[in-house]
DNA sequence: GTATCGTTTGGAAACGGTTCCAGTTGGAGA
DNA sequence: TCTCCAACTGGAACCGTTTCCAAACGATAC
């Protein structure tokens, strides 16, 4: 129902209405609405008949406004331009499908705006509930959350006293690492992020996991094969043409996304190097993309997470148990850009 | 702003706190935050002073209740899951990032969902304005939104009396089969929905302009070659296999979308075929995997139309100006999974 | 016939804003 | 000093619902 036009006002019937028609009360028809059993069979026929007659429909802003609850429930997501945050959406919408809730998608880019969203009252529209996606929460917001007593969700990060759905990112990083010395390469460089971003930092905790597995194999940790730079494909392009011009190339790129490791898999084209021979390449995420171009990656279940998250988060709106958090499983998705080092 | 938990009610000051704090009326503090002109700085001053103290935020239930104007943008659009929905998505969530509006996604994945979404006020709670994405109305339904005289936009669809941006999927399916028989392919075969889904007919009219150009070049058109089932990337690969099982297989296919025509190729190289060499394949849509594949496809503006869609209606919602339709343009990208056919 | 009790019902108050109308104020002009 | 007017301000009414309280009602028991 759109109703903002100058139409509306005049054309909607109000409760008030339907009360006059049947012959009663505003309290009975708001009764017979909300199903309360105090009505009598004859009365609650009468207001139904009303209502069919005029094309009644209750008005959601009202009623939300009268008992402080509303049907829609916020994302809060930064990228939303990213594949990732795509299929994790995806889960989201399948959750809320039939609930009966609508969901307001509140794209983020900077960790600034995750405040102003979080503050401001026009930005959030009073939800019923928050879904945060790969966003880190200072401890000054989470208290505020805290406070208002709000169902939440968090979902690739986690948050003291709420559920949350996340995976081990160093774990990650150590797997696609391990994975790669496996193989037995010896020198393996890291394309990612930079740290200091603050607040999505998944990128880093993949590499610090990347720099352990290096140490446990009792390799080297050369810092010159770690490439950082914002993310995007592009970015990742270049970093990878720095990587491939050093004297003593790698043998094998892992990248902190699958994005990146899109853009490693470019560079490397470009040159004419073979993958796997010349270069292995892992990415992290198993987006879509990747099995069209045959990417080895780390999957994690991405729409997995939004589905669970999303249901989580409506059992929570009615009982609102324990919160716990759940670490979500991780797998290397073998495809055909890496391959064994022996030379 | 999250506030549906029970301290929130004690917690949030109102208008009238405001009021007490600073000393003035209510209708005082009201102007002042909507900017009216009539209040002399001095009592703006002590009202601004009293908000920041109190930090007081509008309930934008109330403001919207009181007004009848919401903050919140419906979307319309069918199977969110699809690549380009998402790109669209991407235009608006653009387009609408600082405007203080917000995004409320509404994925539907059948007609009657559309019908049940346009009246259930709950669903679409109010909105400020209305963006329909790949769906056709009924005329039952253009008449209701018409007397609401709300503001809408129709994108890869049109409708009488409201500004809409599509293509001519006629003329794109033209496009794409005269690029197969430019090429010296004469057996030209088609992957796409079935027509009778009524709501969604992008593929029916693609098919259309297939046939049209099979026709014009004077080629024969055979039915055997033209498959459809639902849409998809493993049905489209089935569907590929039969066509591939016929005695005088075709040279060349036309998918209807790129996710089709995905499944398309991957039939073609479970059976060691050569793409292009012996089977050229042409996409329409051109999404993102589209690059990375090396797909041929009809390039339509997703992006850009989500995003003018939303400039679109963002001003419709200020002025209301006299609506048009724009037809959005069309061209062949061509990649390396379409070539010449000389035998 | 009346007292009693439980069921059903009507309507006022509340939710938190905006808007309109009327009243206050202060200064200019006579 | 008085009048007049514009600028500013207070507060009631309203938006459309829910909820609570009190009243009406009907049936039962005496």
């Amino acid at each position: 129902m759109v109703g903002s036009g100058r139409g509306f006002r005049e054309l909607m019937p109000t409760i008030v209405d339907v009360a006059k028609e049947a012959g009663v009360g505003v309290g009975t028809v708001s009764r017979v609405l909300n199903d309360h059993p105090r009505v009598s069979p004859s009365t609650r026929a009468r207001v139904e008949e009303a209502i069919d007659k005029l094309g009644y429909r209750p008005n959601p802003l009202a009623r939300a406004l009268s008992t402080g609850q509303t049907t829609s429930i916020s994302v809060l997501v930064p990228y939303f331009t990213s594949d990732s945050a795509v299929l994790r959406i995806r889960g989201l919408v399948d959750a809320f499908r039939n609930s009966g809730y609508q969901m307001t998608l509140h794209d983020v880019e900077s960790p600034a705006e995750v405040q102003k969203r979080l503050t401001d009252p026009t930005g959030m529209a009073f939800s019923a509930g928050l879904i945060v996606i790969s966003l880190r929460l200072s401890d000054e917001e989470l208290t505020t959350l805290r406070k208002l007593d709000a169902p939440a969700v968090f979902i690739d990060t986690r948050a003291e006293g709420f559920d949350s759905f996340a995976i081990d990112n160093v774990a990650g990083g150590r797997l696609a690492t391990e994975h790669l010395i496996g193989l037995g390469h010896e020198r393996i460089a890291f394309v990612g992020d930079p740290a200091s971003l603050g607040v999505f930092d998944s990128s880093a905790l993949r590499r610090q996991g990347y720099e352990e597995a290096l140490r446990a194999a009792g390799l080297t940790f050369d810092p010159n094969l770690t490439a950082l730079g914002p993310h995007g494909r592009s970015v990742a392009h270049q970093l990878t043409n720095t990587l491939l011009d050093l004297d003593r190339r790698p043998t094998a790129i892992f990248a902190a996304s699958d994005t990146q490791a899109l853009g490693v898999l470019e560079a490397a084209r470009l040159r004419g190097l073979d993958v796997p021979d010349d270069l292995s390449v892992i990415g992290f995420d198993d987006v879509e993309v990747a099995q069209y171009v045959g990417l080895t990656t780390v999957h994690q279940p991405l729409y997995q997470s939004g589905l669970i998250g999303g249901e989580t988060l409506l059992r929570n709106m009615k009982d609102g148990d324990d919160p716990e958090h759940v670490e979500m499983v991780l797998q290397i998705t073998e495809r055909t850009s890496t391959g064994s080092w022996r030379r």
